[in-house]
DNA sequence: TTACTTAGTGTAAAAAATACACGTTATATT
DNA sequence: AATATAACGTGTATTTTTTACACTAAGTAA
């Protein structure tokens, strides 16, 4: 692979837009930056692409590099592109997200040097966001929400064993409205996508709702048909 | 701006994906291409980005240095970042895609000499095409697909004065299949975004279909609407 | 036992989607 | 002028989906 046309001084960065839901809240996963520019600075996790590696794989690997956080599912949804996005130069951002249940499982340990930490804060709270990251999640948010108009996809963002009002709860937070219970359950109930367990809620205040699965077969199927809420 | 930073060393490229109908076909823009690599194979309008250009920007130019098409709002819609993907070096593309109504107005005319022609090629008979541009407009070609079923954005593609069949062949040909004709006009209709003209078809043969305009204060109306075929 | 809080449920009305077939009309041909 | 042709244009009944709406049940905590 050798460079003989001009044009090859430009920088390619990822930035990863990460959505939580940790039962309550919608939250997403920002680093202190530890590096100037922007130094000490939140940050949505981002660094630039390797020359021998794709940018999907780039991806994967600038993630665990900043957060510890491996196999995470991302998609890309858009190229940022602006003359003056980076003070160091001319930098494409290739933005991807993903959604994802939280629990106290995941550590997050940042493995390089970059950042200082890593952390879910939450949407309705955010800091000041270096470089264009505000804008670049803005749109991230967009895309989630034009996404799980039509397919349920917000199973990502759930603990493995649910109730209807939190799967309720993850649409309101994301639409950003208030859905009907009732007609949200019919609907919900009515893809076949979701397994009612034995099991009951366990630790609450009040009466326990009954957990939900999700069934991962019958979700595949579902991939392509048109859903709205 | 300065680049005190290493991995300044790849380059960004355009890549523009066309649709075009002309009021039978569904067609899409090809180059054909007067350089190494590739040289006199078909592909995508594309080229690389300059350094003092946004991405959007130099869809812009870049399509119109290669077609003579100016003016043409074009929708980013995936950045191609494969390692191997541009035989000379590390080359991230962004492809955009639009669709346009073709009619006799408008002249095709390369203004460099890195294409030797332009030219509507019928999507149903496409030539082998350079680089990854037959992944490229695959995806485009989905893209599109997921589209029109949510906004009539077809009418982009049809001439300003139009039948309802030519609607109905538009959405048939993107879509991959046949719709009943009484509900595609019902639903079509229903969105009151045309307006139906005096005047008939001319120069055909057998009974001349009534016209239509699309209404585009309307139609902006409709923008963010959910609408399914 | 009482007070509190969330869970869980049904129905009627309106709107949208689907399936389906034939008489009309402009043109071309003889 | 008559006829054949081919696309135009239209309606209804049925099914499905969406929407609006309010109370009882169950479990916890005091």
């Amino acid at each position: 692979m050798t460079e003989i046309t001009p044009g090859f001084d430009f920088a390619v960065s990822i930035d990863c837009v990460l959505f939580g839901f940790d039962g309550s809240e919608l939250k997403i996963l920002l680093i202190e930056r530890n590096e100037e520019p922007f130094k000490d600075w939140w940050a949505l996790p981002g660094n630039l692409v390797n020359k021998d590696e794709s940018v999907d794989q780039s991806a994967q690997r600038i993630l665990k590099e900043l957060t510890g956080l491996s196999d995470i599912y991302m998609e890309q949804y858009y190229a940022f592109g602006e003359v003056d996005r980076h003070p160091q130069g001319r930098v494409i951002s290739v933005a991807y997200y993903a959604m994802l249940r939280l629990g106290g499982e995941k550590p997050l340990k940042p493995l390089s040097s970059y950042a200082k930490k890593a952390q879910w804060i939450n949407v309705a709270d955010l800091p000041k966001l270096a470089f264009d990251h505000q804008h670049i999640l803005n749109k991230g948010l967009e895309k989630i929400k034009r996404r799980i108009k039509h397919l349920p996809l917000a199973f990502e963002l759930l603990p493995e064993k649910f109730t209807l009002t939190q799967v309720q709860s993850v649409y309101e937070l994301i639409l950003g409205k208030k859905l009907d219970k009732r007609n949200f359950r019919k609907k919900i109930l009515s893809f076949k996508v979701l397994k009612e367990l034995e099991e009951k809620q366990r630790g609450v205040s009040f009466r326990a709702a009954t957990l939900y699965k999700f069934d991962k077969r019958k979700y595949n199927k579902l991939f392509g048909k048109e859903i709205s809420f």
